[in-house]
DNA sequence: ATATGATGTGAATGGACATTCACATCAAGG
DNA sequence: CCTTGATGTGAATGTCCATTCACATCATAT
């Protein structure tokens, strides 16, 4: 059936890529053994020779949304050294990585993974940290050099930047595309931007606390 | 099995709370004709009396969340005359929902929904336009009165308004409860008031698009 | 009281799926 | 060449599930 043998480190790489795009083209709940094995040109049983069910190779498929997201946060990073700009960049990387890989929120947000084994709901767990994680540094570092407001909480600040994304890609795919995604983005990242970070002169004025 | 005969109209009540539940318990991939049927405390083809099929069934269920979101959209009305005191009970009666009822996220953005039939889709996007254009309208009804920014697209906040909960409450999920979902949302929202809604006096000023 | 329609039951059917196993085939080293 | 371990195959097993159907039972209107 199979054109060739291979060895498992490479089989057991393209069978988490089948089920990644698997996922991607039919969601979670359509992926099965099977589909899988069929995807990558095998017989279901292969599989059980690379990976030792079903759980395993869910945990690969986390492996690679890992990469991605570290890819994303690494290359962002590289872009500038104004945290605002390395941002922003990060907004349109991610944004492209939704909407070209569906799987990754569909995956994230998963029953499998939020209801299923406790490993995988670590595992997530540990990847969107890091992820997050990674956001918050750029902040932080900017409130060192004075570029993000230093009354702005980092960790809130983090997570309410993957809120940037998070809703909008959720109804731009109920909509099946006819919502402007882009669009959405952008004004969005304006309110976010404009509060969390400070102006090139640094002195923006606004009394933040003492108003309520 | 059952205690007695009720009237479809209990009934299929009964049941799709009975799914709800058990959404909320186990997640959706756990629920099953047989499950409802056993926690109703009926015999699983009895489901079949009251709907044509699971399908069906799960419509119900997003009817008994369309109610909750537009329960909670009324009730933060009916506080104040204040759009910011509005969207802040909002958020509040929002956090709370979701918390005690993990079903929602968990329907919504299930696969059942997000690739299933084309009308648990298109209902879904129905229900959350409803309510994001609630939100919508408390901002242009701000705007109107002075309390909103002139300068912030409506639109684009609304959605960033479920932005501040969304991730938050992906994350408090995962992390099994031990992360403090409610200093996160104030302190989100601290943000986002801040860069929404205009100050008491109305004479905030920050220069807003000619910096970049 | 009885006929009738609504509600409930138990058994049965057929399909999808994860997993296992005995066997086949290949690649590489002795 | 031939042994050995890794990779692949096809069939089989057992489980769970949605759905259907013939039959039972109840509620009520006439």
């Amino acid at each position: 059936m199979s054109k060739e043998r291979v060895s498992s480190k490479v089989r057991k790489r393209q069978i988490a890529v089948a089920a990644f795009e698997l996922i991607c083209a039919q969601g979670i709940k359509r992926i099965s053994i099977s589909s899988v094995a069929h995807r990558v040109g095998v017989v279901p049983s292969a599989i059980y020779r690379h990976f030792r069910g079903k759980l395993e190779l869910l945990e690969s498929v986390l492996g690679l949304i890992e990469e991605s997201l570290q890819r994303n946060l690494s290359e962002a990073r590289a872009t500038s050294c104004e945290p605002e700009v390395q941002l922003r960049h990060l907004l349109f990387l991610h944004t492209k990585l939704i909407r070209e890989n569906v799987a990754i929120p569909r995956l994230l947000f998963s029953d499998d993974v939020q209801f299923g084994d406790a490993r995988l709901r670590k595992r997530t767990y540990g990847i969107l940290r890091e992820y997050i994680g990674g956001v918050r540094k750029i902040l932080d570092e900017g409130k060192e050099v004075g570029r993000v407001q230093a009354n702005v909480d980092s960790a809130a600040a983090s997570l309410l930047f993957i809120g940037i994304l998070q809703p909008a890609a959720l109804i731009w795919h109920l909509s099946e595309g006819s919502f402007d995604v882009t669009r959405q983005i952008e004004k969005a990242w304006e309110i976010y931007r404009a509060q969390v970070f400070s102006f090139p002169t640094g002195t923006r004025k606004n009394g933040q606390e003492d108003t309520r």
